[in-house]
Parts: C-alpha cells; sequence; structure tokens
RNA sequence: GGCCCCAUCGUCUAACGGUUAGGACAUCAGAUUCUCAAUCUGGCAAUCCGGGUUCGAUUCCCGGUGGGGUCACCA
C-alpha cells in the first residue's frame, strides 16, 4: 500500500475492552504494522462523565497483554485547545452557533419528532431567535449544517451516500468546554495526518454528518475502512457489554494465548481470500496477509468452539519449554511441590489435548496428588469381577517391579499382561488407569505410569489392592 | 417510524457471469492394540423469496422479507 500510512485506534475509557474493540484495533494495527506505519493510541475521553477511575490504564494493560503497541499516545481531552480554535474558525465563518436552548426543552423536541414518527432533526426546531454570542465553556457550539445528499467512498463497502434528512446541526463543543467525539475525531484525525479511519459499522449513518464538518472546515478526509460488526455467540445482536461480550483480559486469564486470540478475531471479518484455505496464522502471517481487500461486509457470530479449537493449535506450535513459562500460573494448588521438570513432562503429555491453559488442572491434577478412590470407583468397568481384578493388579505389580519405566518397557509388559491374563486393553487397560490415576481421562497408560515413576505408580497400584 | 448497511451449510467463510457451489469449526460414523485429545478417512449440511438482464446467474438490476445500525452537550 502507501508509504505513509498513519492510523488510530480510539477506545474510549469507559470499561473493560471487549473482543469487538480489540478485534478493531487489531486489524489497524496490522495494517500499520504492515505498511511500516504509524500506530496511535488515541483515548476518546471527551466525556467526563462517562469516564471510569483507571479507565485509561484499563485499555492500556489490555492492548499491551494482547501485544499491539502503539507507536504514540493521545489523550483527546488534552487537545482541547486545538478543538476550541476549529471551533472558532467555524463560528467566526459563520458554520457554527450557540444557542440557549436548555436540554429538558431539546428533550421535548425529540419526543416530538419520536410522537410524529420522524427522525429528530435539531436544525428543524432551532429559531433564529435562540441563538446567542458563543461563550466558551458556558454555552455549546453546533454546526450549522448544510443539508444535501452526501456521497463517499468507502474501502470495504464502495459507493456509499445518504440524503439530506441525515445531517443536522450536531455539537460540537459542549457547554464543558470539551469537544464531542463527532467534532474531535475530525479535527484530531487532520492534525495527526491521519491516513485511514477503521471503525465500525454503526458509524456510517453519522458519516454523511461529519462530510459535512470536512466541507465546512475545508480539510480533507482520511479513507473510509468500515468493519462489520461482530454478532454475540447465538445471537442476532451486536455483541455489546451486555449481551456478555467478555472482557479480553479474561480470555488471557483463561489461558487462551495471545496468537490464538489474534487468529480467531482476525478471521472474524477478514480472510484470505483468493481460494486461500489457510485458518491457523501466526502474528507475523498476519501481518504479512493482511488486506483490505480481505474485510468482509456482513456481520460475523462470536463461535467459543471455533476460538478453542484456533488456540488448541497456537498451544500445540509452542515448544515446551515456551508452553511451559505461559503455564506458569495454571498450575493446581497440588503441584507446588513438584519440580519443574516434572511438571515439564506432566506438561509434554497434556500439550496436544489442552484447548485453553486453565484446562491444566483438572488434567493433571493425580500427577502430584494421589487418587482418593472408593472400591466401586475402581471397579466401575465393564464386566469385571472383584477377585480377577485383585489377581490383575497383583500381577501387575509384579511386571512393573522389574521394568525400567520408559514407556516402551511399560508397553510390553502391559502387552504381555494381556497375553498372560487372556483380557482386553478395555478392562486391563481402565482397570490400571483408574487405580494409578483415578481419572476417567488420562494420557496413554504408558507414558502416564512413566512420567509418575516407578516408585509412585507402584504404591498406588499396591495401594487400590487393599481396596478389594 | 425516517435513513443507512448487510444477506452462501448450525457457525466462520471461498467462488470478483459458466464449479458436481470449495474449505474450516461444530456434528455423526470409521481408523489409531485402552479412556480423552490430536491425527487421518468418510457422511450430513447452504446460495432468503419473487421478478428481471443474459445463451447462462450465488455473482448484475428492481421489489419484498429478514437481520443489524443510526436518529445524544455518548463514543
Amino acid at each position: 500500500m502507501s508509504e505513509n500510512v498513519i492510523v488510530r485506534f480510539c477506545p474510549s475509557p469507559t470499561g473493560p475492552i471487549h473482543i469487538g474493540s480489540v478485534r478493531t484495533g487489531l486489524f489497524v494495527w496490522l495494517f500499520a504494522r504492515q505498511n511500516d506505519g504509524r500506530f496511535i493510541l488515541r483515548i476518546e475521553d471527551t466525556d467526563k462523565k462517562r469516564e471510569i477511575e483507571g479507565g485509561v490504564q484499563i485499555i492500556k494493560d489490555t492492548l499491551e497483554a494482547v501485544r499491539l503497541d502503539w507507536d504514540e499516545f493521545a489523550l483527546q481531552s488534552e487537545r482541547k485547545d486545538l478543538h476550541r480554535q476549529y471551533g472558532q474558525k467555524l463560528y467566526e465563518k459563520g458554520l457554527a452557533y450557540a444557542d440557549d436552548v436548555a436540554p429538558e426543552e431539546v428533550e421535548q423536541w425529540r419526543m416530538d419528532a419520536q410522537t410524529k414518527e420522524k427522525p429528530f432533526l435539531y436544525r428543524d426546531y432551532i429559531t433564529e431567535d435562540r441563538i446567542v454570542p458563543w461563550e466558551y465553556g458556558k454555552n455549546s457550539l453546533r454546526l450549522k449544517s448544510n443539508p444535501k445528499t452526501y456521497n463517499w467512498h468507502d474501502e470495504v463497502r464502495g459507493d456509499l451516500s445518504a440524503g439530506p434528512e441525515t445531517i443536522d446541526d450536531l455539537v460540537l463543543i459542549k457547554a464543558d468546554g470539551l469537544a464531542t467525539y463527532n467534532f474531535c475525531h475530525i479535527v484530531d484525525d487532520h492534525d495527526m495526518g491521519i491516513t485511514h479511519i477503521f471503525r465500525a459499522d454503526e458509524f456510517i449513518s453519522s458519516t454523511p454528518k461529519y462530510l459535512n464538518i470536512y466541507e465546512a472546515l475545508e480539510i480533507d478526509h482520511p479513507k473510509f475502512v468500515t468493519l462489520a460488526p461482530i454478532m454475540a455467540e447465538n445471537g442476532k445482536k451486536k455483541l455489546g457489554k451486555r449481551d456478555g461480550a467478555k472482557d479480553v483480559l479474561e480470555y488471557i486469564q483463561d489461558g487462551i494465548l495471545v496468537e490464538g486470540l489474534l487468529n480467531f478475531l482476525a478471521l472474524l471479518g477478514w480472510n484470505p481470500g483468493k481460494g486461500n484455505n489457510q485458518e491457523i496464522f501466526t502474528v507475523d502471517e498476519l501481518i504479512k496477509e493482511f488486506s483490505i481487500e480481505g474485510i468482509g461486509r456482513s456481520g460475523a457470530n462470536y463461535d467459543t468452539k471455533r476460538l478453542e479449537w484456533i488456540n488448541g493449535h497456537h498451544i500445540r506450535m509452542k515448544n515446551i519449554d515456551e508452553l511451559y513459562e505461559l503455564s506458569e500460573k495454571f498450575w493446581p494448588e497440588t503441584s507446588k511441590n513438584s519440580t519443574d521438570d516434572y511438571k515439564k513432562e506432566v506438561l509434554g503429555l497434556i500439550q496436544e489435548r489442552l484447548k485453553f491453559l486453565k484446562e491444566i488442572p483438572e488434567l493433571t491434577n493425580f500427577f502430584f496428588e494421589e487418587p482418593k478412590l472408593k472400591k466401586e470407583e475402581l471397579l466401575n468397568i465393564k464386566n469385571l469381577e472383584q477377585d480377577f481384578a485383585k489377581e490383575l493388579l497383583k500381577s501387575t505389580i509384579e511386571e512393573l517391579e522389574r521394568s525400567d519405566f520408559t514407556p516402551e518397557d511399560i508397553q510390553t509388559m502391559l502387552n504381555n499382561l494381556l497375553v498372560k491374563h487372556e483380557t482386553k486393553p478395555g478392562i486391563l487397560f481402565a482397570l490400571i488407569r483408574n487405580a494409578v490415576s483415578g481419572a476417567k481421562v488420562t494420557p496413554p497408560l504408558a507414558e502416564t505410569m512413566s512420567v509418575l515413576g516407578k516408585k509412585s505408580t507402584l504404591l498406588r497400584l499396591k495401594n487400590s489392592i487393599s481396596l478389594l
């Protein structure tokens, strides 16, 4: 693409960041990195009523957690003098005005429009005599709009247009002296030299209003790149905070890898196209392959199963040392006295069946703690007689005492036992699995016992005999 | 309600007028000397409806339907 790509991601500090926002951030970031451009994190904090304590930090923490690094940071509220200057310019040109209509009255106008089943347009209600001199910080400044049909081009949606009925006299600078998003994003984008605006679907309908402002300001607008919304799982609603949209940090806390999450999000609304069926991407591959042409038009449903499948791939792509490092916070309490080497071996056994790291405790607990078995649980195997079970366990112990406990050797001995007792793996292996792990689900037996070690394995086998 | 956007298997999507409509997730079988997973093989499964344009429409146009968005001194 072009050389001097400058793009921005603009969350507002109103709470946890959900995946819809991060998806937008990811696309912006990928585009910047791909084009050796500049990625600006600009916090839209001009609504002080909605801002929450620590909101800015949450945004920074979240982006850091998913490794979207920014080249420049800005707080929009600190740029209010610039916004004021631009507002002043419009005011002097007669393209903006202040009025003294009270919020309550505006609310009445709105109700009136609603009763008439018409869209509420401020310009239909404001009258000349209500206009007053603009006093910055005391009253608000509104655009004197120029209602007409606007046509524009969107990099994803193509040619779009909307008629004059969508144009209105919106507030540019609020009575508190801070600009509205509608105004200051335009000023800041222009001032920062933004080349592409990535944003979601819901901004299409306000774009004509923005075009009106660009025109009044006599400046060009960046290229528009519209992203389709992400819909809530199972639902047809746009994914929002109230629809159970999860805080992105929660995914990380559940042990979804950053690579997995970004891979998943990238594929929600983008694909390499051209018959390219690749599903699993590293971050570097995403940077390389990403393209605006590959961005889809229609909304995508968020699908947990797919996220887990993708994440499983990324888990398996890690070598054991990397994965072990990532797994640090996920081990069960019972493992605290175990060595790193032992835990690494355990991890190696479960790596390929892990979808996210929070599953580690349930899959590994028996490696660290002796099973507390009841007799019925031990014998809960089809057609298994107690006496035969006892015989099998005794025989298993005798064999394994002579083993060097490599998985291969254990497997050989297990096979011998099958022949010797004329039984099936479904019975013998299930019995041993019960005795050794107390778990219904484990990695393959021989490997499990090998990692567990000779001493521990034999002890557990003996303990289970004493139950019978 | 006005305006705007969107529409292919249950889900994510490919096919930029000509394909037996492809892939993936999920699901269902089978294989892998045992469970679970991974892997492999196979099955099920879609062009919202109606009109055009065209020799030919998933693809282009119009209308409907459905879904989403928007109409704040929120972003």
